[in-house]
DNA sequence: TGGTAGCTTGATAATGGTTACTATTATCGG
DNA sequence: CCGATAATAGTAACCATTATCAAGCTACCA
């Protein structure tokens, strides 16, 4: 089996991602950590990316719409997505409502429910105006 | 302005969709339809499936794993996607979930919600075996 | 009917996001 | 410091989807 070394790359994409709240795509991930690192690969980039997915240290987001992007906050929260500028906002929402809701979906269900997956869509504050 | 003309193409997408419980891609799609159409363009496929979608008779679902799957079933109602065997199925929840749902993200959020998507994730009913 | 404007098609090239490949470089336990 | 092997940069390949365009259909009206 293989272990995982350390790399200053994956290291600065963590650190650059537990530090912004946006959500940024793999190419603007790529694009911040050239600033540092000018001769990284953004194969490198989407390698940590999916390493640190596998991992549980961040999140990916589909949201359906062009590239997927990535949260570093890997605990389960919400995401709202303007159909306007596509910004990408978190959202509070108790945890248990998800658990409600899962529970509700399995009712006359066949299969079993493990978890769900959430995106709110609308106008955000900037577009509103 | 562009009006919508007749095309048996677009009527035999149609068509199957709606007689299907599954959730294909354009690419079954496409390989159900040359069987009437043998020269039917994958193009074509796609440009009327999107159509379809604008005019509100099918519905997408991006899921996120791979390429997206269509659904001849307009009315709003929720899915269900196997980790294992990545089928997708219908799911019987409430309406009023929706709203209820949507209404409790929007507490304490700047913007404006319209509307959420939700995919439940699991195991279905042959992959439990 | 026949003509015609312009929507639709089939074929194929192009695009965009992501993954795979490979020689070289970096990490790390001994 | 060595050696084994994971990680990297650079680049090609991949896949789903969209764009392009000449030729074919549809709808509508005379």
């Amino acid at each position: 089996m293989s272990t995982t070394k350390f790399s200053r790359q994956r290291e600065s994409i963590k650190e650059y991602l537990r530090n912004t709240k946006e959500h940024p795509t793999a190419d603007t991930i790529y694009m911040k950590i050239r600033e540092k690192y000018p001769n990284i690969s953004l194969g490198t980039v989407y390698r940590n990316l999916n390493l640190l997915v596998e991992h549980g240290e961040i999140i990916k987001l589909s949201t359906g719409n062009g590239s997927d992007r990535f949260d570093g906050n890997a605990a389960p929260h919400y995401h709202f997505i303007c159909t306007e500028c596509s910004a990408v906002e978190d959202l509070e929402i108790p945890e248990e409502v998800f658990d409600q809701l899962n529970e509700l979906a399995g009712k006359g269900f066949s299969g079993k429910i493990e978890g769900s997956s959430t995106f709110f869509y609308g106008k955000c504050k900037n577009c509103l105006s």
